[in-house]
DNA sequence: GAAAAAATTGCAATATTATAACATTTTTAT
DNA sequence: ATAAAAATGTTATAATATTGCAATTTTTTC
């Protein structure tokens, strides 16, 4: 139990690697800094496809032995990489994620796993619209939207229950 | 700005009386007890329809007079009414929301205005639909979803922006 | 290139939200 | 009446997040 998931079994180093590239690809063109920090958090966020806290972070950071960092630092990191839509925050377990389809701002959802905690993100134009017509209908404008599902992902429903 | 909404302009001790009468109704029915403590923070989470948060509810307590109630006491009492149905919890606010169909547990989303915090549930069965399909495609089994949508409510929407 | 301005980070304190652990009281069941 | 269970009181503390200000680094302006 608890072993790589479904998820899991795949170069993950891939993804690490792809969101530093898209990261800086993205910081360039809007004239913002990955600076060393922000980017040092970044990976964390990415060390795994599970949501990870800011406290978590920060022990993380520690551990690499380029001083102890204090909470503004890693939630100014994490505001800042929000901001450029690098990570997203799942506001049920207090956490953060790096994002999928990082750059243009996007509506998504996020498949969140019980068992596991392994996170998916999706952008289901389907539920998009779904949810613009329910706000339309009551004469709402949308801002932006929070979907998160719980439940139990491909690997944990097999393997439990 | 900022005075009642469209949302308030009803009879709003309705929205209390009812919601105290379903809770007593559905206590009874499921053998729970809605102890004096209980419908007291029952009918402040019903005080307006904007989420409120514990520390909120724990100050208009004490404003009672009837004794100082320490977190936990307000806590324990917004667990109970959440597993019977009768409030919600709102993640992105950390506040809670008297439900509006209590009873029967039922998938639902919320409209959250930014301007003046009024919350609407509704239960779309579209985006249920939505999220459903978007689950099962990824072989993803729902256990249950949390719907925020921010934005401007109708009210809002017309005397602002 | 030096000075000024802006952005970033460090740091200490504190705010906000939530829970743990255990004592006391109240209610229910025997 | 007694025992068991449920609810509440109380204190302390955990977990998450922000404020305010100082120090540093980077960028801009001259
Ligand atoms: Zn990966
Ligand atoms: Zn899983
Ligand atoms: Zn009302
Ligand atoms: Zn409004």
């Amino acid at each position: 139990m608890s072993g790589p998931t479904a998820y899991e079994r795949h170069d993950h180093h891939r993804c690490i690697d792809d969101a530093l590239l898209a990261a800086r690809r993205i910081c360039k063109s809007k004239g913002a800094r990955l600076t060393e920090l922000r980017e040092r958090v970044l990976t964390k966020v990415w060390q795994s496809h599970r949501p990870l806290g800011a406290y978590a972070i920060l022990e993380m950071l520690a551990k690499e032995g380029l001083g102890h960092p204090a909470p503004p630092t890693v939630y100014r990191a994490l505001d800042f990489l929000q901001e450029l839509g690098l990570v997203h925050r799942l506001s049920s377990l207090n956490a953060y994620i790096g994002c999928d389809d990082p750059g243009k701002p996007h509506d998504c959802q996020f498949l969140i796993c019980r068992q596991c905690q392994v996170t998916v993100e999706v952008a289901a134009a389907e539920v998009s619209k779904a949810l613009s017509r329910c706000a339309e209908k009551r004469d709402f404008s949308i801002d932006h939207s929070n979907v998160e599902i719980v439940g139990y992902c491909p690997n944990c429903r097999d393997h439990t229950q």
